[in-house]
RNA sequence: GGAGAGAUGCUCGAGUGGUUGAAGAGGCACGCCUGGAAAGUGUGUAUACCUGUCAAAGGGUAUCCAGGGUUCGAAUCCCUGUCUCUCCGCCA
């Protein structure tokens, strides 16, 4: 959610990234505008008749302890006259206000100025392309054909216990998740991230904060007898730690990593898309997330960028890092760097990561705050990224390090693994 | 799931209708004291919005879990919800 201050103060910066981001409803802005000045106005009339109100009602208090009781008697009677006056206002308020939040949370975040502009996918920028594809002979395998030669992963029994989505990990397979996850953690902890490990399930004020309600909701697994959300992503508890808190300016940034399985309902989708790991219902991932000070939060993005990319790299995956183009970046988002690793054998890229700067999107709307040396409080920057995405990595090892002797494992996960083969 | 108790500021904790945004204590910050420290001592220490201003100071409104209600006036009374604790039941 937009501050109503940038509203105010820089409409037409407003106006450039709504249309950057291919927002349509541009009128909403002037609506919002119109609507800020009735609720100031409105906010004026009703304080000032509190303050008479509450003048006279503490009148009213010296005077019974006075004993006057008539005096009272009589304020009392004018103060009625106000009343009604002062109720009116008071719903009006709270009316233009609600009103004014609607409006307000159906924009999108502005777009950062390096943002290319653009609408479909095929206009994102590439950064750049690292690590090589490897040369694969003409049986190599996709990965849901290696998962079952190496009894890896059940699709068809988690059909059977569940659905299609939901696949089962067994033997290797599950280990190899396993030593993933840790080895994601381990290396984010290690860069100074303080692991958390959240609910897998929210509160409606959680999955607000984050941007997943309204509006986002058909993406989310819904417990409906208590009004839960399975979690999507660990962005969501995770960032939320921090929901309603000022911290100090000394505190910033604030490094957070959580492993979390993810549930995503992705309705309507399917096909070729969605073969094997390449779409799920739910999947694991690492996510990392940082609060950082508004003046130091895109270098704070490079510094994630830089830590996915690396680990990336310890895998001996090919990969390519894309800048969003306005028109495919999340709602919430300021600007977001894809990677995508390449599937040797499907040859498809396969986004595992997306690291993204929310600016105060999202802090205002959770109002996560710092406080600075002079005592002011202001909102802070937050991020996050996934570091890193299971399945797709899991299929990408899978086919890339194929060979007719197994699947080699990267030397990284030896501690994790604990052999350097599949077989 | 059943019965009961409770939710107050950074923390603890007082407060059952009238200058209570909130006593007291602790913590923290700054100052004094000190050769330096401790002790002592003084001051300060919530958030949002409106107004004001180049900034600020200042003024106003709201907030004592949340949402409603009673009242001239609510932290205090009533209703609903959420959460916590204790006991019982169940249970990995």
């Amino acid at each position: 959610m937009l501050p109503i201050q940038l509203f105010r103060q820089h409409k037409d910066l407003v106006l450039e990234g709504l249309k950057k981001k291919n927002f349509r409803d541009l009128d909403l802005v002037d609506k919002i505008i119109e609507l800020d000045e009735r609720r100031r106005h409105v906010q004026n009339e009703n304080d000032t008749i509190a303050a008479s109100v509450n003048a006279a009602s503490k009148n009213i208090g010296q005077l019974m302890a006075k004993g006057d009781k008539e005096q009272a008697e009589q304020l009392k009677a004018e103060v009625a006259a106000h009343k009604e006056k002062a109720k009116e206002l008071a719903q009006k308020l709270s009316e233009l206000e609600a009103e004014q939040q609607d409006m307000i949370i159906r924009l999108p975040n502005l777009p950062h100025s390096s943002v290319p502009a653009g609408k479909t996918p095929e206009e994102n920028e590439v950064v750049r392309i690292g690590g090589t594809t490897p040369n694969l002979d003409a049986q190599k395998l996709p990965h849901w054909e290696l998962a079952a030669k190496y009894g890896l992963i059940d699709f068809e029994l988690g059909n059977k216990l569940t659905g299609s989505g939901f696949p089962v990990y067994m033997g290797q397979g599950a280990k190899l998740q396993r030593a993933l996850i840790s080895y994601f953690l381990t290396y984010n902890i290690d860069a100074g991230y303080k692991e958390y490990y959240p609910p897998y399930m929210v509160n409606e004020a959680s999955a607000y904060g984050t941007g997943q309600l309204p509006d986002k909701e058909g993406q989310m697994y819904h417990a409906t007898a208590d009004n839960f959300y399975l979690i999507p992503t660990a962005e969501v508890p995770v960032t939320n730690i921090y929901r309603d808190t000022i911290v100090t300016e000394a505190e910033l940034p604030v490094k957070m990593t959580a492993y979390t399985p993810c549930f995503r309902r992705e309705a309507g989708s399917y096909g070729k898309d969605v073969r094997g790991l390449n779409r799920l219902h739910q999947f694991d991932k690492v996510e990392i997330v940082q609060l950082a000070h508004p003046d130091r939060s895109y270098e704070t993005l490079d510094s994630m960028v830089a830590h996915v990319e690396k680990l990336i790299q310890s895998l001996g995956l090919q990969y390519r890092i894309l800048r969003l183009c306005g028109g495919d970046m999340s709602f919430t988002s300021a600007l977001t760097y894809d990677f995508e690793v390449y599937g040797a054998a499907q040859e498809r890229w396969l986004e595992v990561s997306s690291v993204s700067n929310f600016e105060m999107f999202q802090a205002n709307r959770m109002k996560i705050r710092y406080k600075d040396s002079n005592g002011k409080t202001h909102l802070v920057h937050s991020l996050n990224g996934s570091s890193l995405a299971l399945p797709r990595i899991m299929a990408c090892l899978l086919e890339n390090h194929q060979t007719p002797e197994g699947i080699n494992i990267p030397e990284a996960l030896g501690p994790y693994f604990g052999k350097d083969k599949i077989n």
